[in-house]
DNA sequence: AGCCATGCGCAACCATTGGTTGCACATCGT
DNA sequence: ACGATGTGCAACCAATGGTTGCGCATGGCT
């Protein structure tokens, strides 16, 4: 079954949402619908700019995309994407735990052995 | 039901594990049972002083432990942690799932108001 | 016993990244 | 027309993931 971890392949995507902060305006993006760098920023603990930051790596993987109105730039989730993103999560969760249920498995044999 | 990741309380074990080449030490620990600095670094495309810093990092919190042995110093995966780290990614999986869930109900919702 | 090889830790250094502040520019509302 | 608001850009800073080089201790082999 290949190494454990989807290796190289998408770890853009698990950078992305791997920090806490973009987590965060993940959430904040999926309760409300969408929002701008200022909007989001008034609901986290940093700046506007450090927000800007963050949503064009968001942009770049593909978890987000834009909408120009105005002067404003609106941000939603892109929720295929995300959709795909939990699935990346829930692979990694899935093939640890079988590791670990396996490693229970061989010490439970290994208890019976030696019985 | 509290905001949607579980905020502030598990930012460290979430960022030891979204490292790819920690997730990597992690699947190669718990592929052989244990490892060095030295033999990790065999099978990884870093130095054994980059794993050496990631495997300080991942006995900060808790989730390999070392046992020296002679001149070597001996890791394996603290299972226990390791779990609750699993939980940890199914947790935020499971939240966004359901956000995603809850945004197609109400599109679907919107949709059937409209008829 | 003595020696060389092996495994590790420490320090200096570099690039990237998440954060800041400050400023310039565009757009919207009165 | 003008001020307030929303963005973008640039400079800068600290932390982190990576490197190389060196010194030290322990273990195995003559």
């Amino acid at each position: 079954m290949s190494p454990v971890t989807n290796a190289a392949i998408d770890d853009d995507l698990w950078s992305a949402v791997g920090d806490p902060t973009r987590r965060r305006m993940l959430d904040l993006l999926l309760a409300s619908g969408s929002g701008t760098s200022t909007s989001l920023s008034e609901q986290l603990p940093v700046s506007r700019q450090a927000v800007a930051k963050h949503l064009a790596v968001l942009e770049r993987v593909g978890l987000t995309r834009v909408t120009p109105s105005g002067r404003e730039r609106l941000y939603h989730v892109d929720e295929a994407q995300l959709a795909r993103a939990v699935a990346q999560l829930s692979a990694v969760g899935e093939a640890w735990d079988a590791r670990l249920a396996r490693i229970k498995r061989i010490a439970e044999t290994i208890q019976r052995n030696k019985k």
